[in-house]
DNA sequence: ATTATCAGTTAACAAAAGGTAACCGGTTAC
DNA sequence: GTAACCGGTTACCTTTTGTTAACTGATAAT
């Protein structure tokens, strides 16, 4: 059973948190990639259709992302026994914790936009 | 009036949210900051003191993330009239906008720490 | 045989981000 | 006058991040 209570913490803890999810999350496409995953669930997430729909990244840079979120256990990569070969990309359950965060990001660019028009 | 509903959006627009957020706000110190400025609310935030607290951060690094977050108009910056000249760092309302997104990131991290360990 | 698709990898390079250390001007305390 | 404090700036360098373009190997369609 997951924890989704709050978590208290002092302030020093809350920034050595902070620089802990950047570690994971942070950078140009991780958190596009996994909301993109998360916002397609229910699909299968080919290598080609992500690069294809998250718009601008390169096969050597996805890759690498895709490389590091799975060893974070963000998402699982399926060979498929198709022709051609295709992988999939998953989001794992521990993955979708990841929700809230671009949540808050989605939103908060979205008002900063209408803000400054 | 904010508007503090949540916004409906595509996708694509999603991801383009996502990106002009962390244009903004991207970066290993920006979130760390306006954290700490957010915690420390009711003092008084010199230069000293925020590099004091912010563990790490060196002085050209701060000056440089305080003035880009100024521009975006989520803090203040205020010379005070004491001897020596001390100058002081407020966040603003719209920099309180910010919260949710600490908020999320901060819960991310703890919970990651603890699931790790 | 040639071309196309998928899922990458590799090499070479450029740009951005960040770190270190020295320095500056103004002021005050000794 | 000398040292210390505040709020930075500057120059130099390293690391990280990201881009482009060419290439690989397997398979399948024409």
């Amino acid at each position: 059973m997951e924890n989704i209570n709050k978590q208290e913490a002092t302030c020093e803890q809350e920034l050595i948190a902070i620089r802990d999810s950047l570690e994971i999350l942070g950078g140009k496409w991780k958190l596009r990639i996994m909301r993109h995953l998360n916002n397609h669930i229910a699909e299968i997430n080919t290598f080609k259709k992500i690069q294809r729909e998250v718009e601008g990244i390169s096969a050597k840079m996805l890759s690498k992302e895709l490389q590091d979120l799975e060893a974070n256990l963000l998402l699982t990569r399926t060979v498929m026994n198709t022709r051609p070969v295709t992988v999939s990309y998953a989001i794992t359950e521990y993955g979708m914790s990841v929700f809230p965060v671009t949540e808050t990001l989605v939103q908060w660019g979205l008002n900063h936009r209408q803000k400054i028009k």
